[in-house]
DNA sequence: CCAGTTCTCGTACACTGTACGATTGAGACG
DNA sequence: CGTCTCAATCGTACAGTGTACGAGAACTGG
């Protein structure tokens, strides 16, 4: 296994005219990742593949492997990166509620914004962001009353809700062909199933709406008082 | 394309006296699914390659490729066989939360007794069984005095609460000592993530309890009455 | 017997992740 | 200057993948 570089930065000056492609930035974690965000937004997961990160990185294929271990590894980065989040100006005593919502939100927005990583998610190793993200849901229902011995539960409800939400949202993220495509072989079958083709659900869904609605109750729930 | 073989059963004789390895039955769709769900059981989804499977059918790899068309249909068709549903005896007017109930657990348990599945679930076709859930809780929310314009917004609340509990559940199923070395590992980070340290969120948690708690949450909220 | 349909499968191809080892280049030290 | 060391790059090779193509086998009805 190859030594990470850890923190000092990788120094390299690589004259510039003496190559004939010049301009040609060196290698680093960062810009790998960055470079695999870029092809998964898009192309889609399945059009990663180490040589084609690689080609657009100006790099050999093996080069990337003094970086990362794996091509896992690279998907695990990537889901990571696309999920930091930094809480907006901790100034002063807010509103829990109000802070929980925008987390949340942007949580499901973030993985909107790069369909690929929905599909990910399941499987994957939990790292610093979606730490940070349940270290910060944490404090926030502390903060809002829930007693220690009900925490753990408060959290993966809110989690896992809002998880099944986001995936769920994301695979019928589909054209809007596909959808009245499907819709429609429904209701060529409507006698096997009447009560979904009658109210449309795969089509007329306000998926924000159900998304806010849900929350809402689970928060008004899980929470004391009021 | 090929021609899908239909209703029509393949009959075929195959007289067992001619070659030499007898007794192997003959290829057909159901058997395809119910082998690749087998090895999907037994050795994860990284496992199941054609190959293979045609191998442990007694078949050439292109064989399975008149039953099916790619891949992906076999993904597709196994993750329906294994999410098929038969609600238990519709006798006589019962509880509808009872019913409601019954089948989201049994919803979750099929997926965990299946680990593979929640990994394949999103961006898969909703294929028959999967809708014929969606349909029975449809009908059984209705059935609660959920009004038809509602209905959507409660059966996408249900279901991705469902769904994210049990994705969430299946990620961290992994052997206690890898939950112990990430909790471990969560512990040297402790100044970073407090809480869900103190907690003890990985370790600790009771996943049965969460769901059952979060899912009442939902299904007191979303029906009226009471 | 033939013609047609249904089904099986061997070969081939483009592509994948990555193990291994050679190569390059930059600083350190003498 | 020469050499030694170590970080970094990359070419080649290999086993394995999904599947297009087309040749054949097995069975059918005439």
């Amino acid at each position: 296994m190859p030594v990470r570089p850890s923190g000092a930065p990788a120094r390299r000056s690589r004259k510039p005219g003496a190559g004939a492609a010049a301009g040609e930035q060196p290698l680093s974690l960062e810009r790998i990742v960055a470079t695999a965000v870029e092809l998964l937004d898009s192309h889609g997961a399945d059009s990663l593949s180490m040589r084609r990160l690689a080609d657009r990185l100006g790099a050999g294929a093996m080069s990337l492997y003094w970086h990362v271990d794996n091509k896992e590894q690279v998907f695990d980065l990537a889901l990571d990166a696309v999920l930091a989040y930094a809480p907006p100006t901790p100034a002063g005593p807010r509103d829990w509620r109000a802070d929980a919502v925008l987390m949340l939100e942007d949580w499901r927005a973030a993985m909107l914004r790069h369909p690929w990583s929905a599909a990910l998610l399941p499987r994957r190793a939990l790292g610093p962001s979606m730490l940070g993200r349940l270290e910060l849901l944490s404090q926030t229902l502390s903060r809002a009353g829930v007693a220690d011995a009900d925490l753990n539960v408060a959290i993966w409800s809110v989690w896992n809700y809002v998880m099944g939400a986001t995936i769920t949202r994301g695979s019928f993220d589909r054209s809007a062909d596909d959808l009245a495509a499907a819709q429609q072989q429904l209701a060529e079958l409507s006698g096997r199933y009447p009560t979904i083709d009658r109210s449309r659900l795969l089509l007329d869904s306000d998926w924000d709406g159900a998304f806010r609605k849900g929350l809402d109750l689970l928060l008004d729930g899980l929470t004391p008082g009021r």
